[in-house]
Parts: structure tokens; sequence; C-alpha cells
DNA sequence: GCAAACCCCGAACGCCATTCGCAATAATCG
DNA sequence: CGATTATTGCGAATGGCGTTCGGGGTTTGC
């Protein structure tokens, strides 16, 4: 009954009145998290940057557990900024680029919010609006769940590719020059041991790596075609499938969902 | 250069012979834990498994870092067991099934993988298979590496959301009956609530969740998804994009993955 | 044969999450 | 209006953690 905190009250009935609510809680643990890295957020952290004893904190939360849930639910509701538009395809996309931007905002975020199910106010939130793309499209429960499902493990598995990507400080992407800079000697040791042929060629090859926006276009793309394949199972959604990939279309879309922000993505 | 653990040898010239391998470490950290967690997996657990002082892994070890990086590489080593058919579509979904399974069966493993970019031999032997599965189709380095992308960012994100669903102990899916058991009395109260109309409705009519095959059938559907999306950019890999999803055409590729395993997929 | 290089590891350090118990506070009841 | 009772804040203590230090033993190369 009461192991899930949603379902405890914030507060008693008698006795003082709390110090702190849990939102209080939750902003700043998240903000030491966004600063200083989720390792460097323990309990004793999170009281002093609320200026409390490091005990009071089992006031509010059975554990640290809870402070984790508090804080996913916290940053899901900034996935929550959008309203769809009524074309499920680009409001898909509005939706995981704005995922995507929230998950590289908090770099602790994806982690965290992939292993473990929230149920909290924001992301039942999310999910409600997430759900309500497929309005209208006449889409059995399971078919609406697995499409969802598809698609936010998708960008949740990008999300975690990129971040893991550049958490290698100052190791970079899989160009050749900025990948040997990174291994110092381990990556001439790998291509001269002749025993990766392809993974050789890719590093000696590829181009894209160069351009500053590789990672945005790679979510695009691959953003566009998990969409496509989805398309297929959707009555009426079958588009012309485009021969070659098309990024800006994705952009576009992408632009839409964050009308006010920067276009980042 | 030596900050690379696959880069500093073994073992020096002079002095004793250690008394263990990295390998002998990286198996008994899996062994610790697949069986006990891997919240459970100390320095000291290690050690006391391995018969050794704790002070002694250091000796192997920069830190417990480098200890995930042996587990990460020791378990990739299981997903390299395939050879590829020929049909990239058939040997994507082997390889994507293979790594599935093999992620359920270490069920750390996920987690721990997603977060870094690791190349230990048997992960580069794992990306040269996979990059082999292009062999022939005269993809640019990019496009292979947009195309594995987004698969296994799939794979990734649907095997941390199978893990995530599981992980809840006796918590389950999204069926009625099981969600409302777990819930205790946070089910009702959401849906009493009125606030999440499309969540309601999907609790309530969701039906596949009490299939016992659902997760690998989810899994199955999404993959072929995403590869139909995928074969619309790959030069005559566009096959009739079939309306309805056949998740068996899926369970077909995967059976010949593992010939020799249980068919489980 | 001997010095340099290497191995093992007990003991200690500082940090962590969590628990216990007590003093202070405020609502409720008689 | 007390007295009771539920609740809060938190100092102090517990047990576990990753990691470091330093000393004693072992093997290799010269």
């Amino acid at each position: 009954m009461d192991d899930v905190i949603w379902m405890r009250p914030e507060q008693g009935t008698r006795g003082p009145k709390p110090a702190f609510s849990r939102d209080d809680l939750a902003h700043t643990a998240v903000r030491i998290a966004d600063a200083e890295g989720i390792d460097a957020l323990s309990m004793r952290r999170i009281a002093a940057g609320l200026g409390a004893g490091t005990a009071s904190l089992y006031r509010y939360v059975r554990g640290k557990d809870e402070i984790f849930e508090l804080m996913i639910d916290a940053v899901a509701a900034e996935t929550n900024d959008f309203t769809p538009g009524g074309d499920w395809r680009a409001d898909l996309t509005a939706l995981a680029c704005l995922y995507r931007e929230t998950a590289l905002r908090h770099r602790w975020f994806a982690a965290l919010a992939a292993g473990r199910q929230t149920h909290g106010p924001h992301s039942l939130a999310a999910l409600e609006l997430s759900l309500s793309v497929f309005d209208g499209l006449g889409l059995s429960a399971d078919e609406m769940l697995v499409c969802l499902g598809t698609v936010f493990a998708f960008v949740r598995g990008q999300v975690l590719a990129e971040l893991a990507e550049a958490d290698a400080a100052h190791r970079t992407g899989l160009s050749h020059d900025e990948w040997m800079a990174q291994q110092g000697e381990y990556g001439p040791a790998i291509i001269a041991s002749g025993r990766y042929p392809r993974f050789t060629r890719v590093i000696v090859e590829a181009e894209q790596p160069h351009a500053a926006d590789r990672l945005e276009r790679a979510f695009a793309v691959g953003l566009d075609r998990v969409l496509t394949g989805i398309a297929t199972s959707i009555p009426g959604g079958n588009r012309a499938a485009l021969p070659e990939e098309n990024p800006c279309c994705a952009s576009k879309s992408c632009e839409a969902a964050s009308p006010s922000g920067p276009p980042n993505c």
C-alpha cells in the first residue's frame, strides 16, 4: 500500500510542518546531479544543498531509490511541454526530439529512467501525452503500446549511445583522427593487428563524424526510418518510403516541437 | 598510452607469475553479478570468490571500472556465436535476438554496456561481425554505422525496458489485473483520478499482456518494423511492406540465429 | 649472487547509505 | 486548558564500500 511513494501523503496531520517539500528534494537533487554528475549525488550532498541534516532526508523518502524516483518524475515534466498537432508521425518525431533534448540536458536521466518503471504524476502525464498521438487512428491498446515502445526503445538506446560517446571525456567519435587521438597507441594497434578489417575500413573511411551535427543527423535519420517501419502497420499511414534518407524532414518536425527553443535538433 | 587496459600487458617479465588471469577476474565477477546482482558485486566479494586478498585485485586492474570493462567484454564474447548467412535482414534479426538473449541471461549487462564504449577484443569482434552483415551491399561507412546504430539502439532500449519491467520484482506488465495487483491501491487511485483517460483505457483493454510470450513478440514485431524502415535505405532492400505485422517471420529468423540453443526467442 | 622488478595482502582512510533514539513541535482529545 | 499523540529534525553510530600504503616474499635478468 504505502511502498509506492506517490501513495504516501506528503505530510501528516499532526506535528510540525516539514521544512521542505518533495519537489524541493527533487529539484536540489536534479541540480546537483546536473552540475556534479550522478555519482557525486549522495544523501549528505543533497542534505547540504538543502541546508538540512542528512538523517532528515529519511523523513521525506524511504531511501535513495525514492530520490531517484522523484528526480525522474521531475525531469519527466520537461518532456510534457508539447501539444500534438494531429499528424501522428510529426507528433512522434517532435516528442522523440523533446525527449532527446531533455535527456541530453540531464545527462544522468536516460540511464536512470531506462532501468526502472516510474509512475509519478509527470511520468504518467508524459505517457498520456504520448498515447494521445494515436487518437483517432483506430489502433488497439496493444498496437499503441507496441508502436510507442518501439519508438522510445530506439530513442532511449540512441541517446544512451550518444552519451556514452561523449562521456568518454576527451574521447570522441569514430572518425579516423579523432579516434586515433583518443586511443593513443591502442587505435593503431587495433588497425595494425589486421584482425578487424571492416572496423578498420569504417574508422578510415568515415566522413560524417567530422560534421559538427552528426549526432543530431544520425538521430534524425534513424528516427525517420523507425517511423517509416511503423507506418507500415498503421492504417492509412503508408507513405511513399523515400529511397534516400532526408534528415531535413525530421528537422522540420523537430523545429515544430520546440517553437520557442533554440533549433539545435 | 596505458590508461586503456587492453594495451597493458597482462604480466611483467620479472617477478612471480600472477596467480590469476584477467579472464579469471572477469568470469568470477560475471558469475557473482549473475547470481547476486550487480549491486552485490564488490571488490571484496570478487576477491573472496577468487580466494585472494582484496588489495590484490589492484594488481590486475586500476579500479572497479576496469572490472566492468572486463565483464562487458567477457559477455560480448557470447554475442559472437553466429555466422552470417548472406541475407542482411535475416542476419541482423538473428544478431539482435542473440544480443537480447545474452542481455537477458546477464541482467546487468545491458545497463552497463549501454553507458560506455568498450573496445575489448570480443567487443571489437562483435562489431566486426555486425559489420560483416553488410558485405557486398555497397554501403558507405557512414551508412553502415547509421544502420547498425539504429538497430542496436532499438535492441538495447527494448531490452532495458524488458528488464525494467521484470526488475520490479513481483511487479508486472500493463495488463489490468496484474498491474492492479502490483500497485496495490495506487492503480485504482490513478484510474479513479480521471486524469489519465488514455492510460486507463490501455490498462483496461490491453490483452496481449496476458500472453506468456508477449515480451518476445513485442521485440520481434518492433524489430521487424525497424528493419522494414531500414530496408528503405538499402539498395535492393525494399521489400513489400506488410500492412499487418507478422511476428512469426522474425521468430523464424531468430531460430536460425541459435541453431543449437533452445527456441526461446 | 644480487639487485631490480614484480606479486600478495593486512591495515588503514575517508566516504557512503541507513538506523536509532531523543528533544522539539503542533494538532487532537478529554 | 492540559495531556496525549503523531510527527519533525537530526547528532551519533553502524557496517560496508573503493582505494591506498607499505612491507615481506618471489622470480628474473645480469
